[in-house]
DNA sequence: GTACAGATTGAG
DNA sequence: TCAATCTGTACT
């Protein structure tokens, strides 16, 4: 069974979380069998980190603390989930130690299937505990061809069926979600620039290389 | 009570 | 280039 990540990882500052979460796996079990639906795995592509009081792109700039950002006071660990523009999630994991208002956004997933892998014991290896890998979007089967249902935040949250009933929930301790380790990958395969859509944090915030990508991957979101 | 803008997306 | 869509937050 892969190894799920335990808190000293996620206890880490977001900057050194947001390049270490490249390559993770996210695991995500879907309890209701009725549409096909059993488990969805997304290695994380694209990340961005937003590293607290001091950062005014951050939520928690100034050390802003209010009902709907409080999530990312907690341990590293727990997920800090929000909509924006009235339709979509933002799915973020918190980081550091409690009290520390820092958290990484994941921007995009590579959908993760058997196909995928050269050989049984690789796929095995890293998701053994999975059984069905349904690329789906509203139920209905996708080729692994589909380069655009994952490559976004909000994409990505609907995809992997996130929500609000997320909010605060321990990726190291719960039943529907959680990271494993997946694969390496080297630094030198990860790329990085400034975040997205954050004109409102000024120039100097707003350039400084905080997204994180893994170079030529097709699933990272587009500019 | 009310105004307002946003860590996005897909269509035109 | 722009509208969709909605809620937390700030201000009257």
């Amino acid at each position: 069974m892969a190894k799920r990540l335990k808190r000293p990882f996620f206890a880490k500052p977001a900057l050194w979380a947001a390049q270490a979460m490249l390559g993770k796996y996210i695991i995500r079990k879907i309890g209701n069998r009725k549409k096909g639906q059993g488990t969805l795995i997304g290695k994380i592509v694209e990340t961005e980190a937003y590293i607290g009081p001091e950062d005014k792109a951050s939520h928690a700039f100034g050390g802003k603390k209010t009902p709907r950002n409080r999530a990312e006071y907690l341990a590293g660990g727990h997920i800090y989930i929000y909509l924006v523009y009235g339709m979509y999630w933002q799915f973020n994991i918190s980081t550091g130690k409690e009290g520390s208002p820092e958290c990484v956004l994941i921007r995009a997933l590579e959908p993760v299937a058997k196909d995928a892998y050269t050989n049984m014991s690789e796929y095995q290896a890293n998701i053994s505990e999975s059984k069905i890998i349904r690329l789906n979007s509203r139920g209905s089967k996708i080729s692994l061809n589909s380069l655009k249902l994952t490559n976004g935040p909000g994409k990505l949250c609907r995809w992997l069926k996130l929500n609000k009933s997320f909010y605060g929930e321990d990726v190291t301790r719960s039943k529907r979600i959680w990271l494993t380790h997946g694969v390496k990958v080297k630094k030198s395969q990860i790329a990085s620039g400034p975040r997205i859509n954050i004109d409102y944090a000024g120039p100097i915030w707003a350039k400084k290389p905080w997204r994180f990508y893994i170079k030529d991957n097709p699933y990272v979101s587009k500019r």
